[in-house]
DNA sequence: CTGTGAATTGGGAGCGCTCCCATTTGTGAA
DNA sequence: TTCACAAATGGGAGCGCTCCCAATTCACAG
């Protein structure tokens, strides 16, 4: 494993540096006759060129980073992130690009990962997830000049590329859902208004609401935080508007919800309807299950790393924007299989 | 924000490439009058040192990387690995390295990643997670001769170094505080047993009933795989052998037993007590309050990357081994203030 | 057999830094 | 003032690669 050099390749295959190097590329202009034969040398003596090296010389570094802002503070406990890192993780393998990762936690972090981040020879993109409302991370990146996509709606979207699933919709499928089956009194547990995820999802509940003659009860409309806990205290807040079912901005939450709900001696969904939002693995394990909007985590990742790749080989201009559609998953918790 | 070299520096402060390289790095041998001024320049430029010319001159990438086994497969459902992740990613922060994520999803992934993270240009070092019994990750990096610190206690531990938390003790903690409270028929949900985390935990367990002349009943033993789901179907397993308190391997595993109990109308923890493991943050907002082992997460991480540091920079003989001690928080579900 | 243009090949320059060594400058004792 | 020695400084070489251009080889038509 004694570490070889293009050159000493070169030497044991009797050719020079350039056409060694051309076989590594997959320059065209080399003879098939020594295309096979370098090959043959590399494979036996198992060079790997030197990362730093080619670097240096193109100016290309095959790494991206994935940047976390403080303000995600779910991070910890919602599944969307790992689910979220692997798809990027694969993306980047597929593409033979190497995962920076950055998380954010303090504001000192902050302010050095930033600088790190932007420096040009590190990185040749960056991924970054959409933060808070007032999260300066976005802008502070944007002016790095380095090809940026933001994983999810970021709230000044002016110049900058994006990828985000399609909230707004998607909660207006699960609402009109609710509203077909003939729920009258349905409340909703948000996520965070400081979050495009939570004001979007808020927004789709509305319009589903508006679309169909209802009006918008606000006492049936209350902010969660993503956690368990955050839709377990909600719902208690909830129970004295009397809701007969309930649209969670995530499973999580829907989950900490149906628990107060329990606890309160009511059922699932005679007394209250649940529908969620994610499709994580636990929804699956719980009585009753969890009609649920299914978001394409995976792919979500993949995506992101795709169209990052994309700016960095094509340029930046235009922005490119992608929202990704969603799918009701209906199981016992709506009550569709009870009326 | 245009690209600076040392060159350009050392032009606009007056002096030698080599000064301005000097002062970079902190190196002694500066004046203090020609240290002073290049700092001011480099402040006002903003200059920020080329990585990949650096790594390739000084042969150090300042970069680590972190390896997640492909029979990690709780990656997605355990708290365990955003909380880790956040304590190593902090530790690099800290000691101004980049964090590299090489998650490995397929059999070819495996393959792409080990060539991918042995070529000596790429990292410093590597964190691999401890993964299942049988798993050929850990003895393929061995080889890359990259320093390589193990989090969890590998299978094979031979001559590599790692880190792990006194399983075999809290375990042994959490069931002794069970058997002081006077429960009898003290069962266990288990990790897999082919992971050192589970084999562990339930030595910790069999040790502790052997040491106060008790024997252990293997119809109250059974396994699970550290989701929610797990410990559902274990505790389903487990409620004919009539436990009257239940050690489980993870927090997770314990909410997931916990459902069980209370859907077969029994209660916590006056019918069956519970002790679960990791302190995430869930374990929080249940009721009744979950009694468990809490695990220094964080510093974990920031821990493992310290020893990587450390072997890094002095070498990776003798390998290092560090156990982190835990805490038992006693709270409801042990039934330790009902009796 | 020659000439022409295309395909292939080789080598120099240079990416921006670190490391080493030779040179210069500075300091204090004689 | 002079000398010896330490501290500070500057510049060359080189890390291993890519990119460019000049040189060589090749294929084929005339």
């Amino acid at each position: 494993m004694a570490d070889l050099t293009l050159e000493d390749i070169a030497k044991q295959a009797g050719v020079s540096r350039s056409t060694v190097s051309r076989v590594v590329n997959n320059h065209p202009n080399v003879s098939e006759k020594n295309r096979k034969h370098v090959l043959e040398v590399i494979k036996t003596t198992g060079y790997q060129p030197n990362i730093a090296a080619r670097t240096l010389a193109s100016q290309r570094s095959w790494m991206i980073g994935l940047v976390v802002p403080r303000s995600i503070s779910s991070f910890f406990t919602d599944p969307y992130f790992p689910h979220l890192t692997q798809g990027i993780a694969n993306g980047c393998n597929q593409h033979d690009y190497t995962l920076g990762l950055f998380l954010v936690d303090t504001k000192e972090d902050e302010d050095k990962i930033i600088r790190r981040v932007s420096r040009s020879s590190l990185l040749d993109g960056i991924l970054v997830q959409a933060g808070h409302h007032g999260d300066q991370v976005i802008d502070r990146l944007v002016q790095s000049d380095i090809p940026l996509v933001v994983v999810g709606r970021p709230f000044q979207p002016k110049k900058v590329s994006y990828i985000d699933i399609d909230n707004v919709n998607a909660a207006y499928n699960a609402v009109s859902h609710l509203v077909r089956l003939g729920y009258q009194r349905i409340g909703t547990i948000t996520g965070p208004k400081e979050s495009s995820v939570g004001v979007d999802r808020l927004e789709g509940y509305r319009k589903a609401l508006i679309d169909r003659g209802r009006t918008v009860d606000e006492t049936l409309v209350t902010e969660g935080d993503f956690t368990e806990a955050g839709g377990y205290y909600a719902m208690q807040r909830l129970l004295s508007a009397k809701p007969d079912a309930i649209f969670a901005a995530s499973d999580i939450m829907a989950v900490g919800a149906m628990h107060t709900t329990l606890e309160a001696g009511l059922h699932i969904p005679d007394d209250i309807a649940f529908v969620g939002f994610d499709d994580v693995p636990l929804a699956n394990h719980r009585e009753p299950l969890l009609t649920t909007i299914r978001q394409p985590f995976h792919q979500f990742g993949v995506s992101a790393v795709e169209i990052l790749i994309d700016l960095i080989e094509n340029g930046t201009e235009p922005p490119r924007r992608v929202i990704m559609g969603t799918e009701l998953i209906i199981r016992e918790s709506c009550g569709a299989f009870h009326r």
